[in-house]
DNA sequence: CACGAATCTGACCGTTCGGTCAGCACCTGA
DNA sequence: TCAGGTGCTGACCGAACGGTCAGATTCGTG
């Protein structure tokens, strides 16, 4: 196999063919052989851009994970259980829009890939956000819808590739505001 | 090892230790060995009782796979949208209450295993449940709304084995009443 | 042109996995 | 007593995985 890139774009071709395959049959499911031969290197070629697999998943996902900290760092500076629990729906909801191409990669291997390095506090970081969508109540039932929407929006909002920003936003802000009982 | 089992239950005490497994680490994550292991036996002795790893999946779901079918053919035999979407609603609920360990005993790895021929016909019957509980409309927010609510279920249920059925089972069949949308 | 760094390769390694197989111990019934 | 079925074992297999390595090729630059 003589291959010559002239440009070393390589490592965002990887990068580009791993989102893609990490897509359709998840992180567990892609071995670097599958990328490589995406790309149309050798599995070495993928090795020697990136460290290990992992090391392709955190810089994937990197931007997405940026993003879910500082909208945590804003719910964590306010006070009020009521405009906290906007904030997060809202925050939340914007997150889930913008970064859903990243999500849908994860394709429900949400428990597995929380436990690698990459995603360390993501635990906390999600706990903090359930405890605002329920308001900052302790009731059972507040926190069940909170767990069940914030769980629900994360696995599917990927699905719906076909759908315009603005018009998956709306419908599921507003989907929050019905589901989300008032704290009480 | 010198193991001589005087009752031959080995059969359910694998089934219950993959259960538990499966429970803890995932359907892929759970190897073979892991459960040997735990029954105390060898792996081959769980092949004796078992023609493969996927039949223990099968045999483990068998039921609320059962249920499921079952629900679905209420729900088709139903020609008002808005009954079909009380049924699916109220049938739905059930069984994620009803059936909590054994949905949470395939963590998160759905999309993978519904490839598998256990769950051969469970894809068009999860769009059935979406179509119903979405009022039988097509409009983009129902059928986000529904599908949202079904995966946040399915994906949430298992964790909530401290909670009682009727509560979560009250808990659940009220956030779906004020989420979804009213069928037009 | 020469040389060192960057890029990439094929071969290889250790591990783990699901699954197979020949054979051993035990129990049962003719 | 002994033939045969049941339950089970340790050893083994091929495939796939993530990762390593020495060396080849190419490229920028003095």
């Amino acid at each position: 196999m003589v291959m010559a890139r002239p440009t070393p774009q390589t490592h965002d071709e990887i990068l580009a063919a791993a989102a893609r395959r990490f897509g359709v049959t998840g992180y567990r499911g892609t071995s670097l052989q599958d990328i490589a031969g995406e790309v149309g290197c050798s599995k070495a070629a993928v090795l020697y851009h990136f460290a290990n697999k992992e090391a392709i998943l955190t810089e994937l996902m990197a931007p997405a994970i940026g993003a879910l900290r500082s909208l945590d760092e804003r719910i964590m500076a306010q006070p009020d259980p009521a405009t906290a629990q906007r904030v997060a729906a809202e925050g939340f909801v914007d997150l889930a829009v913008r970064f859903r191409t990243e999500i849908a990669l994860l394709r429900g291997e949400f428990p597995e890939l929380l436990q690698q390095p990459v995603f360390a506090h993501i635990q906390q970081i999600s706990e903090r956000l359930i405890d605002a969508l329920a308001g900052r109540s302790e009731r059972a039932p507040a926190r069940i819808c909170a767990l069940v929407l914030l769980a629900g929006i994360a696995e599917t909002c990927g699905e719906f590739a076909d759908v315009p920003d603005d018009d998956l936003r709306d419908a599921l802000l507003a989907l929050l505001r019905r589901a989300l009982e008032p704290a009480r």
